[in-house]
RNA sequence: GCCCCCAUCGUCUAGCGGCCUAGGACGCUGGCUUCUCAUGCCAGUAACACGGGUUCAAAUCCCGUUGGGGGUACCA
């Protein structure tokens, strides 16, 4: 067996998908895998849709994941160009040969003349096209052309079962006949989907397709091209020039739909924005139609490039489980090293506006020294990075700027009915003050001593308001690390702030 | 209508004829740990769509039914 050769080709319309993704990242893990090669062309013949922007997207989308390709857009390669829109006079090229061969011929029936003679012949009214115009004679033609009517070219489709294998589905056939004449050349010479997808992958000798569920079912009309590209010879692949296939199943959303452009988790960035790692978000969608293990499903990518077998995959839709994905996300999180995970969080909280872009772009060491004792507290707090932000915020501004938010007033008023937060902010100042050893576990132990021991306060009750004082919220990072992180004086105006 | 695909806990899955009174993970529930919240640890919850075959033996193979999905375009 030579070399597998895939290829993801994307057309750019809107916002990069999570299925769409999902189906890169599989023919990207087959190519790494069996050390093939992955290539990366933009399918932009729909002009109505396609837009540039959409294409730097996907660049994007993928980047962020670190899926990289072997040839292709951006980084070129032996079969360019990789934008179909730049290949047109291939297309041309090849569409003459097929209809100077008879694979194809031209079609000058409209879509109202086909549905009409389906009606007179008792067939149902959407058959499809009938094969008709494989007869028309050249005086026929020649008057339509007079008339002004401009045809459409099909394919000729041989009258015989179409069977193939599927890497994942296994033996296929389609029975003859339930395939129509299909076009592959609009009426005004514009090339379809339908003929220079099987056309590149011809010419870019890509021998394994590996791509969604959705376009099983054209899969035998693409067969016959493949075949007929290698009759008139501009077919790489070897034996009849058919690739294997492999047809991914759905992602789908909630209820029981295939995750659409519309539905707004479909959006790859958002998961991007909210801060899932791009090694954690690849272990989820690979936990998409396949398994590691029995008893396992957390893995880095490496990991799943060594692993993964497309004849492995599960031939049945998924449904995308956000909670599952941030479980897997937190996992990775947590796994991380410090140093790491200081490097993702940085530029979250640049974007959130707790480190300017001066800082951002050069720590000093105070900062640097926050982030290196508050990262690990955090790290079992946080399901993505995103979270970070708001709980590191408080480390890194003075205490005239902290605020104390409604729910942790609301937990002062409930505390205050047991005892008064003034009066354990004030016994915690005094004894802070007299304490200069300013670590975690010195603090830890006066405070308790005093408050707990000697004062006989529940831990809810003498914690909750330094807490607040402290951080500004009911819920924090541990209090006693976070006063040693701000220092005696920070850790004292603020409790003084509340008195 | 016709063609194709799919079918195990709520969800993702393991299972490829006997290791299955069906395993893991997420979720959910309870407990322990605890300065809050998490983490960690322990326990519980819950599935082979249905009906026929084949076989000594079926979640696993075959057929049918039902259900879900896709296609049937001068979109991709």
């Amino acid at each position: 067996m030579s070399e597998v050769r895939v290829r993801f080709c994307p057309s750019p319309t809107g916002t990069p998908h999570v299925g769409n993704i999902r189906t890169a990242l599989f023919n990207w893990a087959w190519a790494k895998h069996t050390k093939g090669k992955f290539i990366f062309r933009i399918e932009d013949t729909d002009t109505q849709r396609d837009s540039e922007e959409s294409y730097q997207l996907l660049l994007e989308a993928l980047r962020w994941l670190n899926i990289d390709w072997d040839e292709g857009v951006e980084v070129g390669g032996p079969d360019e160009p990789y934008r179909q829109s730049q290949r047109y006079n291939i297309y041309k090229q090849v569409v003459k040969k097929l209809l100077t061969t008879g694979l194809a011929y031209e079609s000058f029936s409209t879509p109202e003349e086909i549905q009409q003679r389906n009606i007179n012949n008792g067939r149902p009214a959407q058959f499809g096209y009938d094969g008709a115009d494989r007869h028309t004679s050249q005086a026929d033609k020649q008057s339509f052309i007079d008339q002004g009517r401009k045809p459409v070219i099909r394919i000729k489709m041989p009258d015989c079962d179409i069977t193939f294998t599927d890497l994942i589905r296994g033996t296929i056939t389609f029975p003859a006949g339930s395939v129509p004449d299909y076009v592959i050349v609009r009426g005004n010479g514009h090339p379809l989907y339908t003929l220079v997808n099987p056309v590149d992958d011809a010419l870019m000798g890509i021998n394994c397709v590996l791509r969604g569920e959705d376009i099983l079912s054209s899969t035998p009309r693409q067969i016959v091209l493949y075949k007929y590209l290698k009759d008139i010879g501009i077919n790489k692949n070897q034996g009849d020039g058919v690739p294997q296939f492999g047809h991914l199943p759905y992602v789908m959303g909630e209820g029981n739909k295939k995750l659409s452009k519309r539905d707004p988790s479909s959006n790859l960035f958002l998961y991007k924005d909210e801060g899932f790692l791009p090694e954690a978000f690849i272990n989820y969608l690979a936990l998409l139609g396949w398994a590691i293990a029995p008893d396992r499903d957390i893995f880095s990518t490496k990991d799943f490039i060594k692993n993964f077998d497309i004849k492995a995959v599960n031939p049945n839709a998924a449904r995308f489980d956000y909670k599952k994905a941030l479980a897997i996300n937190s996992e990775h999180i947590r796994s991380l090293p410090c140093e790491k995970l200081i490097n993702y969080i940085v530029p979250y909280m640049h974007r959130d506006k707790i480190l300017s872009a001066k800082q951002f772009a050069n720590l000093n060491d105070r900062e640097k020294n926050i982030l290196k004792l508050a990262t690990p507290l955090i790290q079992p707090r946080i399901q993505t990075l995103n979270q970070a932000s708001s709980m590191l915020r408080f480390l890194f501004i003075k205490a005239d700027n902290l605020e104390i938010n409604q729910e942790a007033r609301e937990q002062l008023n409930q505390t205050d009915k047991k005892v008064p937060h003034k009066q354990v902010l004030q016994i915690s100042r005094d004894i802070l003050t007299k304490e200069n050893n300013w670590q975690t576990d010195i603090l830890h132990t006066i405070l308790f001593k005093q408050l707990i021991e000697v004062n006989n306060y529940k831990p809810k009750i003498a914690f909750t308001p330094l807490r607040v004082a402290i951080s500004g919220k009911r819920v924090s990072p541990p209090l006693f690390e976070s006063m040693a992180i701000l220092g005696k004086n920070e850790t004292i105006k603020r409790i003084e702030k509340l008195l």
